[in-house]
DNA sequence: AATCAATGTTGACGCGAGCAACATTAGATT
DNA sequence: AATCTAATGTTGCTCGCGTCAACATTGATT
């Protein structure tokens, strides 16, 4: 039987799975700082002592959210043997985490475009871009392979993240109308597509996007 | 001077063009119900008399979106040549119309993933539909002109959107790292890779998808 | 032992969603 | 024309939530 203590073991990230759960359950927008806190067992405003608001809760999520994809991906790619198949492996994987995790995925994407105020958001783009750096390195080795034509890697990583992150998103909100397993089988299908494509030919950046670099959007 | 009247001439036109703007500025997590009440000179529950609640106004601004969208999509494809030409510049429309109403993209797809309860959300997926007809009509010309090869038209839709919507979220979320207009090129680039991938062989939707057909999510 | 900073609690304020009851007006009926 | 009715707009509430302020408890440091 665990005591109850008025000093809770660590609250922090006893908030925090009950936030992720929460999101799971009914979304980021029924989710509510209280009910968390409630699920916690702490009072309604013992979160503050260790996230600044609701949406820095959910900044820890995304955060989180984004720690558990690239765990995901790097496992889904395993078993991969070519470098073309882990490539399409990691695809995959990117979709069934949206799949089954589809308010997560939203929280890490959707949530405060972000004006890049470097504050917590560095980290945010950091972990984010964890994520993103296996995909790039399944690319690289792709193209060391000879699989894929030499040239950026960082002009066909967008690429690849934009057809599978694209998939994702119209999978979540039922626009492609395929089950899990369809939906999967689709994105191998469109992977293959534009790995096809992009052996044609390099694809190149417009000569403006330097990454990494200062975002001049708007 | 228009006079003020008990009854309002148009109320559910303004609450919505009030709507639309509202989301346009502030986004779907500030969008107040009662803020656009206020903008449009009236009680805070006027809007009741014309929308179930904040969720049906949101789904009204959301087709509102769709509508501008396959509008937008229609008239910018209008100068392309060739099928290609023009299947090309429809997606670039669909990122540009993103980059511009970031706001509005979101609530048209990123608003209750909509359970198909086949009330309100059937008139949602059919406007949802038009936009998405534009693109299919795109890939369909193309393959009658023999710039695609022959197959499922559908699955070549689906793949096509996939990697365009991918585009566009990612840009507005900042993941691109790209000014509007480098978006634009790399979109460009991006659909030349893909239709370079499809022109290989035909890329087939999985025997269990048959659209339209009810969906099996979940 | 005494103190302090960290951590949790209680209570309050303001605001928005939505319900109910009331007010006003446009049209249809007579 | 006078009246009735349904549609439409208003006022006033309740409830929950985010957040701030003030207070309580506790583990660590001296």
């Amino acid at each position: 039987m665990p005591v109850k203590t008025y000093h809770h073991p660590d609250l922090r990230n006893t908030l925090l799975e009950a936030a992720v759960a929460l999101i799971g359950e009914v979304g980021p927008r029924a989710f509510t700082l209280r009910e968390v806190a409630r699920r916690a067992g702490v009072s309604h405003n013992a979160p503050y002592r260790h996230f600044d608001s609701r949406d820095d809760l959910l900044t820890a999520v995304a955060l989180e959210g984004f720690d558990r994809l690239t765990r995901l991906m790097q496992k889904t790619l395993a078993p991969g043997k070519t470098p073309i198949e882990r490539l399409e492996l990691c695809g995959c994987g990117y979709v069934d985490f949206a799949i089954g995790w589809p308010n997560h995925l939203q929280v890490m994407f959707d949530l405060a475009p972000a004006p890049h105020t470097h504050g917590q958001s560095q980290s945010h783009d950091h972990v984010g871009e964890n994520a993103f750096l296996v995909l790039l390195n399944c690319i690289k080795a792709a193209q060391s392979s000879g699989d894929l034509p030499a040239g950026d890697p960082m002009a066909l990583a967008l690429t690849a993240w934009s057809l599978v992150h694209g998939i994702a998103k119209l999978a979540i909100g039922g626009n492609l109308q395929l089950d899990r397993k369809a939906t999967i089988a689709f994105t191998h299908k469109a992977a293959q597509t534009l790995y096809g494509g992009m052996a044609k030919k390099t694809t190149r950046l417009p000569s403006s996007a330097q990454r990494p670099a200062s975002p001049k959007r708007k």
